[in-house]
DNA sequence: GTATATTACCTATAGCCAATAGGTAGTCAA
DNA sequence: TTGACTACCTATTGGCTATAGGTAATATAC
């Protein structure tokens, strides 16, 4: 078996599912779509990682799921609960304090030698 | 045993560590300093992940290490290799698209449904 | 008619990163 | 001599994620 892609990330893909489904509620097909294309392919979530992730977050009650049928196919619609919101704004600021931290390592390493 | 916290990212206390390194040569106990305050605690990684990971990108060959008395104690100081460098500037493109992957997602989610 | 592509769902396995929790030993101040 | 700090280290655990499969329906192409 090929040595597996090294992860780029923890944490992202929840912050980014729970994000769309902020908005509206989507699918998980719908959702893998829509996390290719709005990052232009710099972040690809295979459905076995998102599928498992819809599965963990409503097992936790950070969403709510609903089965409908649409062209003969069933789609399982996810919407985000209040837990789930809360959670989302959690990440976010994370995120955010993560972001902020690299970049002025990135930029300015010797802050933190002085 | 306390649940331990989920980590928040993959890949960055390697470019971190990288980065300080390419800027001048530290040791392992001064890197883990220099991370929390650069990033005004964002980012705190204990010596049971800096040490391994120094360890890993020696054996690696990304950074080569020289041993040193300093006051009566024992340093270890690291400097980056070439391939070190090469590895930094991948890791800088990888976070660079990943971060803006994740900007276009959380500012506007809908653009990938249309 | 029957391949192929696409939609849409799913699970199992494996690997690796990182978090925790320890440990050793030296220096210095109270 | 106790505690605080420096400076190194390892073992274990856990969880995220990547891969690699699988099922089934629809639509298109040949």
């Amino acid at each position: 078996m090929k040595k597996p892609n090294p992860p780029f990330m923890t944490g992202v893909p929840e912050l980014l599912v729970l994000r769309l489904l902020a908005e509206r509620e989507m699918y998980g097909y719908e959702i893998v779509r829509a996390i290719r294309l709005s990052s232009r392919d710099a972040i690809v979530l295979a459905e076995g990682v998102v599928y498992p992730l819809l599965h963990a977050l409503d097992a936790k009650g950070m969403l709510t799921a609903k089965e409908r049928k649409v062209e003969g196919r069933n789609r399982v619609y996810y919407r985000l609960s209040a837990k789930g919101h809360k959670r989302l704004d959690d990440l976010i600021g994370e995120w955010g304090r993560v972001q902020e931290g690299v970049h002025s390592l990135l930029e300015d390493p010797s802050r933190g030698s002085i």
